[in-house]
DNA sequence: CAAAAAAGTTTACGTGTGTAAAATTCACGA
DNA sequence: TCGTGAATTTTACACACGTAAACTTTTTTG
């Protein structure tokens, strides 16, 4: 490394022979200047080490480059995931994404908006916890920041990208239906809009084939959704009180536990004679393919939501001001066929 | 909402009655200003919405408040874990983390510090991706920011922290050995310099016993573990190649997918007479209680870890320049007893 | 109650970049 | 070779806060 050290862009103006407003044009866009100067530019980039300080590039523009994007629980591999394609197509545009995990917190949230808000982004998207949600403070952070909202619909924020909850339930109620008992509904009290929509559709499909809804709701907050499974799931099974013998889990990771407890009391999962349960979920969560047997379940979308939503939010920050509708997209999810049902 | 928006520090002071040099004092440290002004300033932010611009206060500071945190990849709960526990202890300490992800990739590592490093950021906590960084890259990184190492022991920055391999691996073949077969060991190419330690331990631990160390590398890149053991795993027990039906793996995730390559060859894992196979981990996953059966591993000491590594890097940043000795400080974790082995 | 110490105010300058306006230079076609 | 519009340079100011020094006020101490 022979490259020698600048400490600001007026220092590499002069090494470069470049103006420092034409640098400036250049670090925010380099296809904004001449291809010969580009070049020397570049050139110049090789023989000096230096890379624009952050900090003064945000301090005095408009608009910054910067995008916020807020979960509620980053630790669930479903975020993680999301949160890594987001992240992808921000870089791609040219924005400097940031992300921040309430931690399935409501204090976390609200110290999330906080900072992302003094950060002053060029937009946010956030996936709201829901239910513990401080919605007062969620939408005062949505009327300065532009927010495209996902997976999670409250009404805030200027569009929403999510799944069609009542599709993908119907998918599976019908599948199950067919292919043998009609399965009864296991979830928890609801830590957001999904959880109810799922719970509706379910009673929607199952009421439109005819059969009585069975929903068993469990105890148990937090995210801690495969041990609320294990635990609720032990309970059910070892009293005997789940009403069928099929049974759709609100997501896959209550299903996850509810496996768990099946293994753990003798009971085999899946659709031979000699399996005593059938379970399903919904998302196709990553770890849904290594359970035993693997997950039946519905898959979201990742790829098209993510896309979405970055793409609503450019849409957004480059037409400026809001508009009057506020667009809710929804992807269908498909039908994942394994083992367990 | 009444409270009127205010938009610099400068209009804080005009209503606060406080001057903008004090006030800049109080947000920097409450404490550090007399308690009577410290409630007037308070009063005034019940009144007048106002929090200082994050960009222009580490515009000018000669010691940031960030903290850096790069992981190899964010989606992997064990990280997800880990980070999460850093940010509080950052938080608590009046920091600001900011966490990047490698996504497994040499080229994001590479990207994640140079962006970190025109944060100028207080300091930095790493996890590098280890056999896949670019460690000259980590170096020159490590020379501009005070750097604590964790998790991946590669020889740069300040400190380290991790797990003592070397004492886990040791518990649990101990274990393993005492209550049936010798196990044999399971492995993909090592990612990082834990997995090497890892195997290193298993051959010394079971020569130490008298056994033959038996080693099953597995071919498989990335970061799919899961995927690699089911696969691999398949094949493994369907050409009966396994040398023997105890079978270590080199970490949790890859069990996971053993587990389910087990399962779906009908073989049962356990501890019974009635058990086809036991298998072992290391890490005590998040998931690593929801397989089926339960798996018996070693604990990784996270709060330990976290807090060390925190505390490490506030000791560095706190003392100033660094130090002769490169302290690598261990953790050793428990046997967790499950009833996969 | 006076002196000392602590805290706050005033004043002034530094930070590294964005950005606007006017002046100059350049590239390209006629 | 010249004219034209586009690109670049020059110049100058803005941004919001950190920080230092000299001075003033308040609090503490003996």
């Amino acid at each position: 490394m022979s490259r020698q050290k600048v400490n600001n862009m007026e220092e590499f103006a002069k090494v470069s022979g470049i103006s420092r407003p034409t640098l400036s044009k250049f670090f925010n866009d380099p296809q904004s200047v001449r291809t010969s100067t580009r070049s020397k530019i570049e050139f110049a980039l090789e023989e000096y080490e230096y890379r624009p300080n952050i900090f003064a590039i945000n301090h005095n523009r408009k608009s910054t480059k910067t995008i916020g994007i807020v979960v509620p629980y980053l630790a669930d591999p479903f975020f993680a995931e999301i949160v890594r394609k987001i992240e992808r197509h921000c870089i791609e545009a040219g924005f400097w994404p940031i992300v921040f995990s309430a931690h399935g917190e409501q204090q976390l949230e609200n110290d999330a908006l906080a900072t992302l808000q003094s950060l002053r982004p060029a937009g946010a998207l956030i996936a709201p916890l829901g239910k513990r949600s401080d919605l007062d403070c969620v939408k005062r952070f949505t009327e300065e920041v532009q927010t495209v909202v996902f997976d999670s619909n409250v009404d805030v924020g200027e569009a929403f990208v999510g799944s069609d909850n009542i599709h993908n339930v119907g998918l599976i109620v019908d599948y199950l239906c067919e292919t043998g008992d009609a399965p009864c509904f296991f979830e928890m009290p609801p830590v957001n809009p999904n959880a109810n929509k799922r719970r509706e559709a379910y009673v929607t499909a199952m009421e439109r084939l005819g059969h009585a809804p069975k929903v068993v709701q469990v105890k148990g907050t937090g995210w801690n959704f495969e041990k609320i499974g294990l635990e609720e799931g032990t309970r059910l099974i070892s009293s005997g009180s789940l009403p069928s013998e099929t049974i759709l889990c609100s997501n896959d990771r209550l299903a996850v536990g509810l496996i768990a407890a099946a293994y753990q009391q003798g009971l085999r999962v899946g659709n031979g004679n000699n399996c005593a349960l059938r379970i399903a979920g919904h998302d196709d969560h990553p770890w849904s393919q290594f359970t035993c047997p693997p997950l039946t379940t519905v898959s979201q979308n990742y790829e098209a939501i993510t896309e979405r939503s970055v793409g609503m939010l450019f849409e957004l920050i480059d037409g400026g001001g809001s508009r009057q509708e506020r667009p809710e997209v929804l992807f269908e999810g498909k039908l994942v066929l394994r083992a367990s049902a």
